[in-house]
DNA sequence: TCTTCAGTTCAAAATGAATTGAAATCAACG
DNA sequence: CGTTGATTTCAATTCATTTTGAACTGAAGA
């Protein structure tokens, strides 16, 4: 459901100030700091901006935050809300929580929809479910590199594979003298790959 | 310029990465899967596919290519080849090599009019720069690793710098309450930023 | 049942990096 | 020097992707 590829992005609705600019006006000096460090995240594994923004948003806040108020507090379309909150979710990234009380922060478990309803009683009536971020960067970062590492370790098999097996084609026909070289340069590749696959656990451990 | 002549067009509605590319039709299976593997290299990192083209013909080539061969073999624009080779040159993933004694003459032999070097004239009359791939992987995936790592960490030193100044502000002005669970995110931030820091050179070595 | 509003979908618009192409530059050679 | 061909430069274009926004869905609640 996700892909790939360098992009780089900027918000509209700012066209006044040129370089930094951002939508986001109602947000706190500490809020706007941890949004750029995850944007910036983001982008560097190759998400869409507004995903980072949206994670930074709930990183920084205490409480959790509905659909609409990360759509006011960050200038974003409901669209982009609305897919963004739901590639995090499948990422694991964040979480949804009930709405019953936001007196309290950090909940856990327990998120049906047929929660108790104090009747009568004042305060939130919303019936929007609220969101929070799933705190532990471990676990987020090894699914974000996994889901584009997996795929990539996979397809770069196959060619690595088909490669020797059009070197091998090209020896039988041996019009061979430079083919010793190119045999050597594909074994590098190959031996690179492996390492690159017993490497890449140990990397998860260590983060 | 001026208009229409798309003669190729591409599939626009594939999602995926399309594993053929229009250009490469000179090109043997060997170099073709090579090249398919560096170019899906290169994107991962957040380098210009070009770029992976053109590194994974040389890798490909027991000779080293001069410019127009690149660009003929490819079927690049001058201006992709120029650029690439750059970027390559200066990621020192590619060497420019004296043209002074080709070997042999021409790889594929087809398109080129014959070597036409009799011994006489031990110098060529091409005067172009040949290009070899500079084969140890470890420092070319190591400098585009830190290339794009470097400016990326220090940035985001800043930034929860920043984000702590702002979050000592908040502090001070004291409405406290869910503060401290803010701080103990923004550390978690901290901790997993020094984290990276001693963790990739480690990586660097073990790679 | 009707209304409202949170949330989704998807076609169209906006964006910005990659690529092109043509003119400018440069280097060797005659 | 002047020509020729190789390489660089850079504005214009293309292309892929993100973002938007309006129409839609569906559940609460009156």
């Amino acid at each position: 459901m996700l892909k790939s590829e360098p992009a780089y992005s900027k918000t509209a609705l700012a066209p006044s100030i040129p370089p930094f600019a951002v939508s986001v006006e109602g947000l706190t000096a500490f809020e706007k700091e941890i949004v750029a460090v995850f944007v910036d995240l983001v982008l560097l594994l190759g998400l869409p901006k507004s995903v980072g923004e949206i994670y930074g948003l709930l990183f920084a806040s205490a409480e959790p935050l509905s659909f609409v108020e990360v759509e006011g507090k960050l200038g974003l379309s409901k669209g982009s809300v609305s897919q963004g909150l739901r590639t995090l979710r499948d990422l694991g990234a964040v979480r949804e929580v009930g709405n019953e009380d936001l007196g309290q922060n950090d909940p856990e478990g327990a998120a049906e929809p047929g929660r108790a309803r104090p009747e009568s009683t004042p305060l939130v009536k919303e019936r929007g479910a609220r969101w929070v971020a799933a705190v532990e960067l471990r676990k987020l970062i090894g699914s974000l590199l996994r889901e584009r590492l997996t795929p990539y370790l996979e397809r770069q098999d196959q060619r690595v594979v088909a490669a020797g097996a059009a070197l091998d084609q090209l020896l039988t026909e041996s019009k061979s003298k430079h083919l010793g070289l190119l045999a050597g340069r594909l074994e590098k590749l190959q031996t690179w790959q492996s390492r690159t696959r017993t490497v890449l656990p140990v990397i998860g451990k260590l983060l």
